[in-house]
DNA sequence: CTGAAAGCGCTTACAG
DNA sequence: CTGAAAGCGCTTACAG
């Protein structure tokens, strides 16, 4: 059910709008654009008229003598994850409403697709550039010699010229520790994710860290089981270390969804949780963080945050006041059931 | 460890270009276009000096003559959910590697919002724009009397006149069954979703339906159970269709989320998956379907797909071939362990 | 083969 | 208070 045909109307100029109202172009800029020095009726005739011919500026003309766009790219390589589009949302938010628009651009962890989307825009003039990486492992940087800004998120450049913002992972591992103590825990382990990622190994540095500093260890002096970012490696690793170590009380899981696996685990095991045993994981990653029971206490990234720091440092960038370096930026623990009762 | 700075360079113009290679500005134009009538030598050395110079046409410029600027915009309500994304990425594979760029805009369900961004790409002067619902219940159309081309994604136009594809969710309810009967089943019950979204309700006619042309019911010619897209109330509802249907042998589950949740319940029931009762949902939602065990069996909306058809139906009309009307798009079944043992 | 000129849609001094 | 003119960065007939 489905018809075809033929259309297209033409954009409204200000010309339009000038030779309908019978003013001049510069009047009709003039008058809207509320300069002072227009005739109040003149004003208000080119208002209307523009109304009824629903005129639009065009804002590349508008902005065309600024040598500004109003626009501003995102380059990401995590589209299908989940740091990228909060991140988005921040930036937009930043912004403030609708002032600037965003290309995005979707990198697949590709370079040369990458390069290829950055002289995109580059041709399209965008005001500055935020690119997002699917880790926290630093990536290498898009150069120094570009003609606009550029902040990277998440993946930070491996260049100390550039300037990065990424989530505080080693502080996230504390956070997640932190809680577990103030609960009472005292028998820790740690299920960390794939070891190939920095944000696996900063997470377990705050593990530990934390620990220590109570004077206390991971249960039996092991070291943390490292595996992989995934349901399946959870249930493995719950499996193994409650034969090994029965009386654990408390266990950090590298990402909600090894979480998931090690709540499957423990249930089939016979401990309650928390009464029993207490889990905490990282991401806060809502759709399976809520879905279980009980539901996940999780170190959240903080990532529109982070969005909105970028968009806030680029902006800056863009008026001519530059930073450079790593920032890192807190993360923030999420109570739910698995780690208190009736949270 | 961030350092402040000022710093910003001003984009290279062809009017550089063409004074460091000595020649005018029409012939620089000309020599780096690859037009006919530019001496080799006087294109070499213009080639170079654009090279040299790191010389990036402004898009805005070069298309400013023809009307075009090459961009999309992409209004979507979507953007923490699952459809948007891979429907961005469709469309960015059919405009063709960076032919076209897309301004992302998160309406967040919001009218005024939505609004909002509209009156922002028509200012940008996209060439056209693809609006991304979060529900296939029909939107009210943005209006018939817009200087671009509309496409509508998911979540139809409630206009006629629009252009508007849809995924086949009738037909995705009917795929389900089909695979259940196919893998021997022949008492099935249908949990489904939150019975205020059309998705729902469409894979509800698609499962009787399909049911009805093999003669079949619903297990106990009960009516399906409807819910909420969520785990907790696949367990809830499952438990009790098993204890009211102690036979059961096929579930098909509203959403992955709520299959995870029906999964756990047969856990709980001592029902082999899928050995005493196969379990098929929708969505497939890897991050869900494939954690569990077994891996879910799902049907796939194919919004990437989605996505790309958009995009070459937006295209068409941009270059004046207009369609109207909903277009259907079929889903696709991916089979994995709680169907077929061993898949 | 090369370049001066007009035009794409706007804004902004600068005259009147 | 209003308008003619220049300019933002490019392309494209049109002269030379």
């Amino acid at each position: 059910m489905s018809t075809v045909e033929n259309a297209r109307a033409k954009a409204v100029t200000l010309r339009d709008v000038a030779r309908a109202a019978g003013v001049s172009l510069s009047t009709a800029s003039k008058a809207l654009n509320g300069r002072a020095d227009v005739r109040p009726e003149t004003r208000r005739r080119v208002a209307e008229t523009a109304e009824r011919l629903a005129f639009r500026p065009n804002a590349a003309a508008q902005l065309l003598p600024t040598g500004r766009t109003g626009t501003v790219g995102l380059i990401t390589s995590d589209l299908e994850g989940r740091f990228s589009i909060p991140i988005l949302m921040g930036a937009e938010d930043a912004a403030g409403a609708g002032k600037m628009s965003v290309f995005l651009c979707d990198a697949r962890d590709d370079t040369i697709r990458e390069r290829y989307h950055l002289e995109a825009l580059l041709s399209r003039r965008v005001d500055g550039i935020i690119v997002v990486g699917s880790r926290t492992d630093p990536r290498p940087s898009l150069g120094h010699d570009l003609p606009v800004p550029v902040v990277y998120v998440y993946a930070p450049s491996d260049s100390p010229e550039d300037l990065s913002l990424v989530p505080d992972n080693v502080g996230a591992g504390r956070l997640a520790v932190e809680h577990l103590l103030a609960t009472g825990r005292r028998r820790i382990v740690h299920i960390a994710g794939d070891p190939t990622y920095a944000a696996a190994r900063d997470r377990v540095e705050g593990v530990t860290a934390a620990l220590a500093e109570h004077g206390l260890d991971l249960v039996g002096g092991r070291p943390p089981a490292y595996g992989a970012w995934s349901e399946a490696w959870g249930r493995t690793a719950a499996r193994a270390l409650l034969e090994a170590e029965p009386d654990v009380d408390g266990v950090v899981c590298g990402s909600d969804q090894i979480a998931r696996g090690v709540l499957d685990a423990l249930k089939d095991l016979g401990r309650r949780v928390p009464q029993d045993v207490a889990v905490v994981s990282f991401d806060n990653w809502e759709i399976l963080a809520t879905g279980s029971v009980p539901q996940l206490t999780s170190v959240d990234m903080n990532f529109e945050s982070l969005g909105r720091m970028a968009a806030r440092r680029l902006f800056a960038a863009v008026d001519g006041t530059r930073e450079r370096g790593t920032l890192t930026q807190p993360c923030r623990l999420v109570v739910r059931g698995s780690t208190v009762v009736g949270a």
